[in-house]
DNA sequence: TCCATATTTCGATGATTATCGAATCATGGA
DNA sequence: TCCATGATTCGATAATCATCGAAATATGGA
């Protein structure tokens, strides 16, 4: 993982509601939500909602798909895992760490070639 | 874990220079290193490594502490985990799910009360 | 085709951020 | 006390970012 993608990762999650945006996601699980339900979940504009939505997609932290008018949004958590995994990489030297992997990636949610 | 620590943390780390320099005192461990050893280390000025180190120590994710005429800074592994759990709690809704704790804690690297 | 809904793009504005040299502050030794 | 060293603060500048209404785009149904 390059340290240019990992700092638009983090740049991305940096910001109050990305950061409610993204954490929205990763607890809706696979299925996603839609962008409309986002917007009134967070209580963003939807202008607003759709600048950061494109944030976290090229950060590579969301992915989209469409579902007849709605796009629905859904966390990557393969990308999250790599994230985490590249903070705590060679961890105090080496010794005592594990790498960081807090969700099962391989179930329903192989969209993406992370 | 309050949100709005989480996104100063986050900010903190999404900035090359940052993101570098807390990689390099994860890697070195409890013991930390030197603000110049920093500074050489990462080929910044110190003036601007200055500014990067009090981001970083404002966000809590290092430790100051002074040797002699040297400050020597190391990771907050306390508040790092802290931070990944923040980011995939209730993952999936509860499902598949573990806490992330890549790195164990309580070794010597007892100074903050994360 | 025409309309309604779902969402994104555009454009302007105000706010925050990174940078680095010069000046300042703190520590330890002579 | 005086000096050298390690590090931070100050100040100015350039660049990036968040916000939101209005306009534009895409989809599905009548």
């Amino acid at each position: 993982m390059e340290s240019e993608t990992v700092v638009r990762a983090l740049s991305a999650l940096a910001q109050e509601h990305r950061l409610s945006l993204f954490r929205l996601l990763v607890q809706a699980g696979p299925d996603g939500l839609a962008a409309g339900a986002i917007a009134e979940a967070l209580g963003v504009p939807a202008s607003s909602l759709s600048f950061h939505l494109a944030q976290l997609t090229n950060a590579g932290l969301i992915a989209q798909r469409r579902d007849g008018r709605s796009l629905i949004y859904s966390a990557d958590y393969g990308a999250m895992n790599a994230l985490l995994g590249f903070l705590m990489e060679n961890c105090c030297g080496g010794a005592m760490c594990a790498p960081a992997a807090p969700c099962d990636t391989k179930d329903k949610n192989e969209r993406t070639a992370a």
